[in-house]
DNA sequence: ATTATCTATAGATCTATAGATAATGC
DNA sequence: ATTATCTATAGATCTATAGATAATGC
């Protein structure tokens, strides 16, 4: 039944990725350890050799879907690099990214969740702002840093705030009105 | 042990009251029946007498919530009618309301949890970001109704994924330049 | 000998239901 | 007679732990 440490770290890996994907979709409190082992082809037992606790995990793949979800910004980038915010808008602001909960951003799929977990849980997610900030400040025009800095924050809370309205509507139409508006305002803001 | 038909009107109402602030504090799935019920001064067993089930409380709760914090941009706009948009931005935006989890707003205490819910609950969703955009495009000036309606979404957006990057970070200097940046740019936009 | 994973389980909690109780409402 | 609330409980699930197993690593 042993695996090898190499085994066993390739087994730790699969369980935080499985866990970043699942969390966005079911929420934190949303799935429970057996289903998420299961998920990840190995069963409860083998959990708490792994991690401290839940709580441990939760942090762990909080951090991996920011990471994730940064690579993608900077993916979106290096694929457009004439115009690298038309390309992070393209992917941000889509129904697609509306509804892959589960591969989307996790700043919007667990944002309310993440502000009721402990400071280490948001210690993952305030990294993961921060990357996700400083990509977007060299996607944009600026006359100072200060300036950079204003137009990143706005440019992502506008983002995040309009996918998560577009996410608790059932009309599609108006979901894509707010994704349509809000594209259309960070341009203006960039 | 039963109580008038007015008593029980009046329970079921305080039962919503009180779920709509416990849900925005815990999540939906963060707190239990019992809990909810002890914290509304009766037990569990009264709860399906009452609601059809959790989710059933989950929508009303949520149309409570959404409905409590339109009246309370509506309270803003009344008190400051020289300039509504900067009493809205005064509060929304403020260190207060990002503390204030359990009696702020509900598309950021929950929007994360609503996006996972059953259209009932989205459509109490709905409804209120209909209404917040509806006394909010009251508060800026637009040159048609078509502007007027994107503005109020972008503004929204803003505010709403500000307030969510402010509460996912540990660091309250951080917290407060999302506020800070947002307000700026919400003037700028209005 | 050590240990990663397994099965099994403890103890707490979850939603929902059943039946008793006591007050309302006809 | 009806019914709002109560106590009690069913059955499922939750996190976490204990001990067995079998493979690794020394």
């Amino acid at each position: 039944m042993r695996v090898s440490r190499e085994q066993a770290n390739r087994n730790r890996e699969h369980v935080i990725d499985v866990a970043s994907r699942l969390f966005r979709e079911h929420g934190f409190d949303g799935i429970g350890l057996k289903d998420l082992m299961k998920s990840a082809g190995l069963t409860q037992g083998a959990f708490y050799k792994q991690f401290a606790s839940k709580e441990d995990l939760v942090a762990q793949a909080s951090r991996r879907a920011l990471g994730g979800s940064t690579e993608r910004w900077v993916d979106a980038a290096e694929k457009n690099p004439d115009d690298p915010l038309d390309a992070a808008i393209a992917f941000y602001l889509s129904e697609d990214h509306q509804e892959a909960r589960m591969d989307g951003c996790p700043i919007v799929a667990l944002g309310a969740d993440a502000a009721r977990q402990s400071p280490d849980v948001k210690a993952s997610f305030e990294a993961g702002v921060k990357a996700h900030l400083d990509v977007l400040g060299q996607m944009i025009s600026a006359a100072s840093e200060a300036e950079r800095e204003e137009k990143s924050i706005a440019i992502l809370s506008l983002m995040v705030g309009a996918l998560t309205l577009a996410r608790v509507v059932n009309d599609p139409e108006m979901a894509k009105s707010f994704l349509d508006a809000a594209a259309k305002k960070v341009r203006e803001i960039a």
